[in-house]
DNA sequence: TTAACTATTATTGTTAACAATACAACTATT
DNA sequence: AATAGTTGTATTGTTAACAATAATAGTTAA
């Protein structure tokens, strides 16, 4: 009798650690507080997270089988530096996955929607203004993961949170001195064509939002990150 | 000296088992030998291929991480049994994936490419006839990811092997009786548009494929699998 | 001083033992 | 006979100790 009742009870566990590093990384990433190149150690994560390297190691495979991470055998995990060509297959599979989208939100959005993507727009500029660069990054990626919500297909919902990682981590390496990261308005002209219901402008809008992004790379800097904080002093003396 | 040389030698290793339990997993079920809900004991896997446990537990992990398998906490891990939306978001991904993959496919395939295509079709026809089912869906799946490998973008050929497998789980799943899991001459007209550079007919005729392949489902029967060859039994006998 | 070699240290990879949970069979009671 | 409870077994989850590899520091010799 009682055994039952506390069986129930304890279903509501503390979120497995193995969740918890995988999204902590991934919040980190997408602000660009873990730059490319960064070393994941095991006994750091497991330190940090309390828990055993098991889930660590586990936590650190799966975000390399979506190239947030980059294992290199008996050497570690690290954040990934994609390369050029990656950079140019990211950004193709993300104009893609966009394209679909906004065909599905054109239809399936209400004016809840729109509200929160407004709502989410208006802080992005509040933090654009206060400086607050981490803040900018996360709400213009919220900002782009609303359409997949909207389109409420899970798999290109998925995709999608995949390819802002990553698409962050390649503007963090590649990006040019003096070129916005997110232009001003251009969330904003987005929304406002979606309010207008102007399929045909709400896809073009993104499509060259995303373009623009891209043209604002330079491959030619080969950008070598620092593996490790003692790494970079090193240099900076030497 | 010596020590060196037997470093750089002993590069070559036995390709780590966590690749070949992955890639085992993906080879059965796009053959459809593991139906969905097959239940994976680690045990069983960790026997099968001469490895540790931590190994087949991020094997797993990881094919959970693209759906293909699902992990129940303190039950196990299964085959995937995709639900009627499931299936539903994974065509509309499908088709936007391979209506890309056909624009590049266009500009960048070779007469090479071609012939390598026919020549999987024609084994594809081959192993139909002589009822050889695995080897047809092997085959069919090898077209689709031909398209991939033409395109050159790895992102999308990633995002693609998911879907195919999915596509399978599915099919297992739901398809009608009857019909037919792919329809006879579809690849091969979908080759012939290519090679005559109609880019139109191409896309569409890729579209109209996968559409039909959706139609040939049916929810209506809640195709429940059994999760092992136990309770199967047991229910013929009840 | 530099280069190569050696030894030390730290980190990753593997293994096995143990704990916790779920599953199945069995018993007893109504 | 059916259901609740109990016990036993199998499987998953966790932990810690150990082995193997890579990175670092130190030493010797030219």
């Amino acid at each position: 009798m009682t055994k039952l009742k506390e069986k129930k009870l304890k279903i509501k566990k503390d979120d497995l650690p193995e969740r918890a590093i995988i999204s902590s990384i991934m919040a980190a990433v997408s602000e660009q507080r873990l730059p490319a190149g960064t070393k994941l150690g095991e006994q750091m994560l497991s330190d940090l997270f309390n828990c055993n390297r098991a889930n660590v190691r586990r936590a650190l495979s799966t975000l390399a089988t979506m190239h947030v991470v980059q294992i290199q055998p008996n050497r570690g995990a690290f954040v990934s530096t994609p390369s050029p060509k990656e950079a140019g297959d990211v950004f193709d599979a993300r104009r893609t996955v966009e394209r679909t989208l906004a065909c599905l939100v054109i239809k399936n959005a209400s004016t809840q929607d729109i509200i929160n993507m407004r709502t989410t727009i208006a802080a992005e500029a509040e933090a654009r203004a206060s400086g607050d660069k981490p803040a900018e990054l996360r709400l213009s990626r919220e900002f782009h993961m609303h359409l997949a919500t909207i389109a409420d297909n899970q798999v290109l919902e998925r995709f999608l949170s995949e390819l802002t990682l990553r698409t962050t981590l390649i503007i963090g390496l590649y990006n040019k001195i003096g070129s916005s990261n997110c232009a001003e308005d251009e969330h904003l002209e987005i929304v406002q064509a979606l309010e207008a219901k102007d399929e045909k402008r709400f896809i073009e809008l993104i499509d060259q939002h995303l373009h623009h992004l891209e043209s604002g790379l330079d491959f030619q800097r080969t950008a070598q990150p620092f593996s490790t904080l003692a790494e970079q002093l090193t240099l900076v003396s030497a």
